[in-house]
DNA sequence: TTGTAAGCGTTATCAT
DNA sequence: ATGATAACGCTTACAA
């Protein structure tokens, strides 16, 4: 692999001139320029980036670290990060958070002996103190999407997921629905929690109570799972809440197995909206997540950090309602 | 950021001493030794892994080209990927392909740029020559998933798409359809014309001919509007194959949408096994594609590459039929 | 067991 | 407009 040493040597300059055209910064003769390309293309050199990051002391990347690759969620996240981060000229690695919270911190660990210039952080596992910690010791800016750190608020980028779940239910009753059963997420997650008190405050606002509930793992089969339970516990209900898509799709395939229609017998809410849901038969009533508009946000955030320039929290994302198939209106919303 | 100097001096030794702690590597005394390492701790410090790797002349790094980020396909393939490179003791940096052929050549670029130890491709875009030019005169080893280039077949990891196709096509002729429309992935991706090929080839061998067909692009959407534009064509068809499964569900939501029954007017044959097939209503009848199996390989063999071993080309992988209910038995299997 | 010093491929500061 | 040369943070002979 050709260096720039072997650049030199070849056009007959030295490597600060090399180096110069490399980076057009000062003052270069055309003609002596013209060898230094010359040089470069027949040697088919690259110029070796560790070197240079080790040299300026930047290495204009930025690192993501995901919780998970499966799901169109993540994959609407990535795809938005990696293309914001392209437009900026820099670099996207993204690694794999993996299941625990240890392998999440391997992960920023080894983003931080990279030396990636900053490092964003989709996080199902960190508890919000050692987040709170990371960002006052780590030794590069950190911003953590889906999880609100007090005193870092605009490293944080959310979403507001207590509302949304308040709207969903709320969209329930309106319909007429008063037994509702509901699968939620892992409990040890933050998010997942503001969902179900979002459900659970809005059932008390009206005065009912949840028809029953199980702890999914957002997995389309824990959807069918924790549905089957829900329908073995022989409490009837009418609608069931879903933390996610993916669950919802479960459920209203046990749903079908029990021979139950939807949304004739039970309806079904998610939560996210993946692409699919569309599609389904019935197609999904859910409450859309901008994670692209989040991806982009904490990108954007993290390059200013980068630069060094102050900046302002992000408002909270969202979620908008979207009415399909899979509700049904007992009586008229009011 | 605290370097290895910082080390050496508040803990009074040399630079190679803490090296050698650092990596294990050298007689060091006990004391010392917990010396350095308290050292280490109180500093935070982290090694730059920039420095050593320009050292070292190895980053440690794999580097992922992958051509898209949506779907289950590319999930598990990017996990799977993962888990692997990481078992070794290496990182994977994840890069997106884009949506051009330019787009993964920058990616690979820039990969090179970096220093990757080798690099794996997934690629929809790459003609094969220029696959073969590059596996010639890059400067890494690469590996790439799903193409083959001759003369390099230790290097590619394939799926033997052809012959998944013709089965799944022999199936449905063998559940007695006769007439057999087809949604197919983009012309210019050679594994799609594979596939393809497959169909037609199985359809000759029985004196059938195609009741219609459409080029699709994978996403779900264009399922929907595939089987749409096929409907309208008003030439009856009793099954439907599919070149995925995204694309299975767009058809079947068109099929639904048309007042067709799946599978009692028209069945559907997906592609892929995408993980939500199980849970459709109908659940998909598709045939597997493995890889989990694929991704592991490529990293396999690409680690060996990187240790100079001579590889030895990977089997075709086969795909398996998976038989749910999507697709009706018009008559008994042969 | 430990230290010295050269080298990895760049950039950047001086001179010239 | 160009060239020496000292960093950058680490590894690795070679000495001691």
């Amino acid at each position: 692999m050709a260096t720039i040493n072997d650049v030199c040597k070849l056009a007959g300059v030295s490597k600060a001139t090399v180096s110069r055209v490399l980076n057009n910064t000062g003052q270069v003769k055309p003609a002596t320029a013209e060898a230094v390309y010359q040089a470069m293309k027949t040697l088919g050199y690259k110029p070796n980036s560790l070197a240079r990051a080790l040299a300026t002391n930047k290495t204009n990347t930025l690192g993501l670290v995901v919780s998970a690759f499966e799901g169109a969620y993540f994959s609407s996240l990535m795809r938005q990060a990696s293309e914001t981060t392209a437009k900026s000229g820099k670099q996207l690695l993204i690694m794999d958070g993996g299941h625990s919270q240890e392998s999440e911190c391997q992960a920023i660990n080894s983003l931080v002996e990279q030396r990636v210039d900053a490092i964003i952080l989709y996080t199902r596992k960190m508890p919000p103190e050692q987040l709170k910690q990371m960002m006052q010791t780590l030794s590069v800016p950190l911003v953590v999407i889906n999880q609100m750190v007090e005193g870092f608020e605009p490293q944080c980028i959310c979403f507001d997921q207590y509302k949304a779940a308040c709207e969903a239910t709320e969209f329930l009753i309106n319909s007429g629905h008063r037994k509702i059963a509901c699968i939620t997420g892992p409990e040890d997650s933050v998010n997942s929690r503001l969902r179900l008190k979002g459900f659970h405050d809005t059932l008390d606002k009206h005065q009912l109570t949840a028809t029953g509930f199980y702890h999914g793992n957002y997995f389309t089969q824990s959807g069918y799972l924790g549905c089957q339970a829900l329908l073995d516990k022989q409490k009837p209900f009418t609608a069931l809440f879903t933390a996610n898509d993916n669950m919802a799709m479960g459920a209203i395939r046990a749903l079908h197995e029990h021979g139950r229609q939807v949304p004739g017998d039970i309806s079904v809410m998610g939560f996210d909206n993946d692409p699919a849901g569309e599609f389904l038969i019935p197609s999904l009533t859910t409450v859309t997540l901008p994670v692209e508009a989040m991806a982009q946000a904490a990108i954007e955030q993290a390059l200013l950090l980068v630069k060094d320039e102050k900046i302002s929290p992000v408002d909270l994302f969202a979620g908008e309602l979207i009415v399909r198939e899979s509700v049904d209106q007992l009586q008229k919303p009011s």
